[in-house]
RNA sequence: GCAGGCGUAGUCUAGCUGGCUAUGACAAGGGCCUUCCAAGCCUUUAACUCGGGUUCAAAUCCCGGCGCCUGCACCA
């Protein structure tokens, strides 16, 4: 059996994208028309396939971790993603030279000519191009126009232009504008995590390299809200010894590898929290079937940092197109409930309970709008919202001493007149204080993993396990070694002859397999060696044959995928055993003796 | 998006200096045979990427669209 991975020039990958298609794993979509780069029809495996990743990925996630599962809409208003910093960071301004069509970014023309070139508007950025006689860097021709180009879908709500929105070119938004509700339905305990799995948008300039790169891709991705002053992150104890594969932006062309703690306590990741997830990361990787030498954690560099991240590791995993980000794990900090906080007026904050509740003693201001409300008029509220920004000790202090208290409104600066405040010290007691929680976020590319999952299941070999010499002319023998929660088709069900009675017997026990959940494939063309060949290449682990026997012992045969071995089982025992194996309470090596080996 | 290359059944492919009913293999469906690892026989299904042009005649030559590959650019 050839183990080899799959690399770019080994023909492996080429030999495994036929199968995929022949086999119904995925294709690419509205094909009869042409097709459209960037988009891919899940086929049968491949739905089931995924659905399966997405299963155990809930399993860790909900389940496991206790994040808080959600499922938001993909459109959201314009709004949205103003404050979130999409519009600004995800539109990019070209422009193109009027002589060799070459485009360029605007603001990456002006780098070493201004500072902040990619906070200019489009008006700005034009001028200083203009300014500057900045020309084609490619033939020194003259450039045109501005272009926008913006890597998210637009579309609009309702009829008529004025609500502008766009699919989301991640989950995340929803759950920050969300945080509020979810941390009142958490009855206000934090840190929590909540997740979320759904399809992502981006309108990529040229989408390649297959389901690398999709326009419409699905994504797993978990918010963890934490209070950033909180001492330390027991959970962390889980993976503080594990060992990974880490390049660090410092070192961006050496692979080191050491254990996570360490990597913390160097501040080469920046929390506990950061690592934990790393943790977790790694481990679901390995759960889905991913080598541990095949993937490596890569810290994002400075330049290709997302607007919202702190810091940011990616999880990379070798493929045939080379390392691959699959997971990113970014430390969003306050960013973005910070934005929404700005942006909707809604707070979203968190309480940090003190141990014990404490007496304060609090200076308030108050107004007497009775008196404020006649001589102010339309602006009194915002009178009082001013002087209720005002530091109380000062105003208890201008007070005493009989200056005037002024306060700046849109009007201008106006004197509020003493009578309508009155300044009140009392003991309080403060149970904690507010703040906004940080986050850091694991993002799931579940077609990515998909893909790596596949490309390492893969194995090709001169033969099939059992026989005896190779027979010529047919390709190598191809088997993709999933493991049994992941793969599509659980089980095989075979009558050795298509006649005999045996059919009778086979069909009732798929049945029974069905019932209980399990896919399965029943096959009665061809021989038998061909059939278990047609389960191999999909990857089902086991296959269940009916054979003559069986009609006088009560006993079918399940054959292991990898090994070709096979035992007998009663038939009453079938579907337990089977459900067992694929659930990986048992493996098959628990099972009685082979008969046919 | 630019430049170059490519596009023939489900897959791989022959034909492509224009010319008869478009080659072959594998896969797939039906049947025969077959008592456990892609056996064999019979049989069936099935394609020139799309649009336009040149020509008596286009898979073949020309132009354009779409897609794929490679490089450049892009990749929050």
């Amino acid at each position: 059996m050839s183990g080899s991975p799959i690399d770019p020039d080994n023909g492996k990958a080429s030999e495994l994208s036929a199968l995929l298609k022949r086999r119904g794993f995925f294709f690419p979509s509205y094909e009869i028309y042409g097709g459209v780069a960037g988009f891919f029809d899940m086929g049968p495996m491949g739905s089931l396939l995924k659905d399966n990743i997405i299963k155990k990925w809930k399993d860790r996630f909900v389940i496991e971790e206790g994040f808080l599962l959600v499922d938001c809409p993909s459109i959201a208003p314009e709004v949205v993603f103003r404050h979130s910093g999409h519009l600004d960071k995800f539109s990019d301004m070209l422009t193109r030279c009027t002589d060799c069509s070459e485009p360029f970014r605007a603001d990456h023309l002006l780098d070493d000519i201004i500072e902040n070139a990619d906070s200019l508007s489009e008006d700005e950025l034009f001028t200083a191009l203009k300014e500057n006689d900045v020309k084609c860097p490619n033939c020194g021709g003259s450039l045109g126009p501005l272009e926008e180009f913006n890597l998210m879908f637009k579309t609009y709500i309702g009829t008529g232009s004025d609500r502008p929105a766009f699919l989301r070119p991640e989950t995340a938004q929803s759950i920050f504008l969300d945080f509020p509700l979810l941390y009142r339905t958490n009855r206000e305990k934090i840190p929590f995590g909540v997740a979320q799995i759904g399809k992502g948008f981006r309108n990529e300039i040229s989408p390649r390299q297959g389901l690398l790169r999709q326009r419409e891709f699905h994504m797993a991705e978990g918010e963890f809200f934490f209070d950033p002053e909180a001492d330390g992150f027991p959970a962390f104890d889980t993976y503080r010894d594990l060992k990974v594969n880490l390049v660090a932006n410092t070192d961006p062309d050496n692979s080191i590898r050491k254990e996570l703690s360490s990597a913390v306590s160097e501040g080469m990741i920046c929390s506990e929290v950061l690592g934990y997830f790393m943790g977790v990361t790694h481990s679901f990787a390995r759960e889905i079937g991913i080598p541990e030498d095949r993937m490596r954690f890569r810290e994002h560099l400075d330049t290709e940092m997302a607007h919202y991240a702190r810091d940011c590791w990616d999880l990379e995993v070798l493929t045939s197109y080379g390392w691959i980000e699959m997971v990113g794990i970014a430390d969003r900090s306050a960013y973005d409930l910070e934005q929404h906080t700005k942006g909707s007026g809604q707070e979203m904050t968190a309480m940090r309970r003190y141990p014990e509740p404490i007496q304060k003693e609090v200076t308030t201001i108050s107004v007497n709008m009775k008196v404020l409300g006649p001589i102010f008029r339309g602006a009194a509220k915002e009178v009082n919202d001013a002087v209720s920004l005002l530091d109380p000790a000062a105003v208890k202090e201008l007070l005493e001493t009989g200056e005037p208290v002024k306060v700046v409104i849109s009007q201008g600066e106006v004197e509020v007149p003493p009578g309508s405040l009155s300044i009140a010290t009392e003991e309080k007691r403060v149970a904690g204080e507010r703040f906004t929680p940080h986050v850091v976020e694991p993002s799931f590319g579940i077609d990515r993993l998909m893909v790596a999952v596949i490309e390492h299941a893969y194995f090709e070999a001169e033969k099939s396990p059992l026989r005896e010499e190779a027979s010529d002319g047919e390709g190598p023998y191809r088997v993709m070694r999933l493991l049994p929660s992941i793969s599509p088709v659980k089980c095989g069900v075979f009558p050795l002859m298509n006649k005999d009675g045996l059919p009778e017997l086979a069909i009732p026990i798929e049945k029974d397999l069905r019932k209980c959940g399990l896919i399965t494939y029943y096959d009665h063309s061809g021989s038998i060696g061909r059939r278990y060949a047609r389960m191999d290449e999909i990857g089902t682990p086991f296959n269940v044959t009916i054979d003559y026997e069986s009609k006088d012992d009560g006993c079918v045969t399940i054959r292991e995928r990898d090994t070709g071995i096979q035992k007998r089982v009663p038939i009453s025992r079938i579907v337990n055993v089977i459900s067992d194996l694929v659930s990986e309470k048992i493996i098959f090596d628990d099972l009685d003796q082979p008969v046919i080996s």
